[in-house]
DNA sequence: CAATATTAAATTGTATACAATATTAAATAT
DNA sequence: ATATTTAATATTGTATACAATTTAATATTG
C-alpha cells in the first residue's frame, strides 16, 4: 500500500486549524486568501477549500464577498458548547459504559496515571490537555454511536483553545484529577446514571471555571 | 440597501441538496464535479465548494482523490441520527418553554391548524412536512440557544428526505397530528418535564415508523 | 485461464488569470 | 469642516488550464 497522500487543502486546514488553537490567529482576526495562500505556498483554491472546512467546524467564519475570520465566542457562546458538550458526552457514556470490558477500563486508568504525572510534573502544556481527552475517549469508546462522538470531537476542538488558554494563565482546573478517578469508580461499578450525572457536574464545572476567567480577561481590555 | 447576491456556490449548494432531498439523487451516488458543473452552467470550482458545503451538512461524502457521494445512512445510523434529535430537540424545548408567550402559544396553535388542515385535505407533499417542522421551530423559538438550533436544523435537513419517503410510501406518521395537539396542551401548562419527556417519545416513535419502512425496503431489494 | 503489469481514460486536485464585489482614498459639493 | 460622490485599491469569487491520482481497459506472463 503506499503513503497516504494528504491533500493541500487537508495541510492547510491542519496548520489554519494549530494557528487559531494555539491562539497565533487571535478570535476575530480576519483570515486573507491570499496571505496564507503565499506563507503555505499553494494557490488560493485549497485555502479557500481548508476555511470551509473550517468553518464546518466551528473555528472560522466565512462570509460572502467579505472573507473569513477566527470565530470569536462570546461567554454566551462557550456556555452553550459546554452544556451541549456535558449533553452528548453524558449520552456517549451511557451507551458506553455497559460495554467497557475490564481491559479497557485498564487502559483508562494507565491514561490517568499519565494525566496525574504529567500534572504533578507541572506540564501546563499539551500533553495534559491531549491525555485529558485520551481519557475521555477511552470511556466513551464502547458507545457505537459514530455521529455523536464526531459532534463530541468537534465541539471538543472547538473548546480547546479555551481550555489551553485556561491552563496556561490559571494552571488548569484545579479539582479535575479527583474527579477524573470519581467518574472511573462509577465506570468500574457500572453505576451508569451516577457516572453520567458525575460527568456532566464535571464538564459544566469546567465551563464555570473557563468562563470566570473570561470574563475577568473581557474587563481588562 | 442592494439586492443580497447569491454567490455561484450558494446556488449549487441549494440545487445539489433539493436534488437529495427530493431522491432526485439517491444515496450512493456518485457526484460527478463536471457533470453538475455543465448542467448548472458553473464551472468546477462552486461545485467543488458547494460539495464541501453539503459534506458538513452531512448529505454528502467527500473523500479525496474519489470524489463525492450522497451518503448513505444505514439503519443504525438513521437510529443514532433520530436519537439526537430527541435529545437536542428536548434540551432546546427545556429552555424554550418557561420563556414561550401566550402569544407564542397562539401562533403554534395556528401552524397547528393548518397542519391539520392540509393532512384532512390529503396533502402528502411538502406542505405538511414544511408546517410540521415549522411547529417545532416555533416551540424551540424562546430557547435561546442558536448553536443547539442549527445542530436541530441540520440534523432536521438529514432526516427530511427520509421523512419525505415515508410521507409518499405510508402517508405519514398516523398518530402525529394527536401527539402535537398533547405536546402543546403540556407547553401550555408549562410542565416541563411531561413535555421533553413527550417530545423524545414523539420523536423516537417516528424513527421507529421510519426504520420499519427502511427495513421493508431494504428486504425487497 | 487467472493473475499481474502496463497503458489509456476518466476524474479529481490545484495553479493561474480574470471578473465581481467590497473597502479605502480622493474629490466634490454643501 | 462635514457629508456625499467618485475613483482607486484590495479582496473575494469563478473560469480556464494543467497536474496528480484513480479507475478502467488492455496487454503480458506464468
Amino acid at each position: 500500500m503506499g503513503i497516504e497522500h494528504k491533500t493541500r487543502t487537508q495541510l492547510v486546514a491542519e496548520a489554519i486549524r494549530e494557528k487559531i488553537l494555539s491562539g497565533e490567529i487571535k478570535a476575530g482576526d480576519p483570515l486573507r486568501q491570499a496571505a496564507l495562500a503565499e506563507e503555505l505556498n499553494v494557490s488560493r483554491i485549497p485555502v479557500r477549500e481548508a476555511l470551509l472546512q473550517l468553518e464546518a467546524e466551528g473555528l472560522v467564519n466565512f462570509e460572502a464577498h467579505k472573507g473569513a475570520t477566527a470565530t470569536m465566542l462570546s461567554a454566551d457562546q462557550i456556555d452553550e458548547i459546554f452544556d451541549l458538550r456535558a449533553l452528548l458526552e453524558a449520552e456517549l457514556l451511557r451507551h458506553s459504559i455497559v460495554n467497557l470490558t475490564p481491559r479497557d477500563l485498564l487502559e483508562a486508568e494507565a491514561i490517568l496515571y499519565d494525566l496525574e504525572e504529567a500534572t504533578a510534573a507541572g506540564d501546563t502544556q499539551l500533553a495534559t490537555g491531549k491525555l485529558n481527552a485520551e481519557f475521555h475517549v477511552k470511556l466513551y469508546s464502547k458507545a457505537n454511536r459514530p455521529q455523536t462522538a464526531e459532534l463530541v470531537a468537534m465541539y471538543g476542538k472547538n473548546s480547546e483553545r479555551y481550555v489551553r488558554m485556561h491552563i496556561l494563565l490559571a494552571g488548569g482546573i484545579k479539582t479535575a484529577p479527583e474527579e477524573h478517578r470519581t467518574l472511573l469508580e462509577f465506570c468500574k461499578t457500572k453505576d451508569v446514571n451516577a457516572a453520567c450525572d458525575f460527568l456532566k457536574k464535571h464538564i459544566t464545572g469546567a465551563k464555570d471555571d473557563i468562563k470566570q476567567l473570561l470574563v475577568k480577561m473581557e474587563q481588562s481590555q
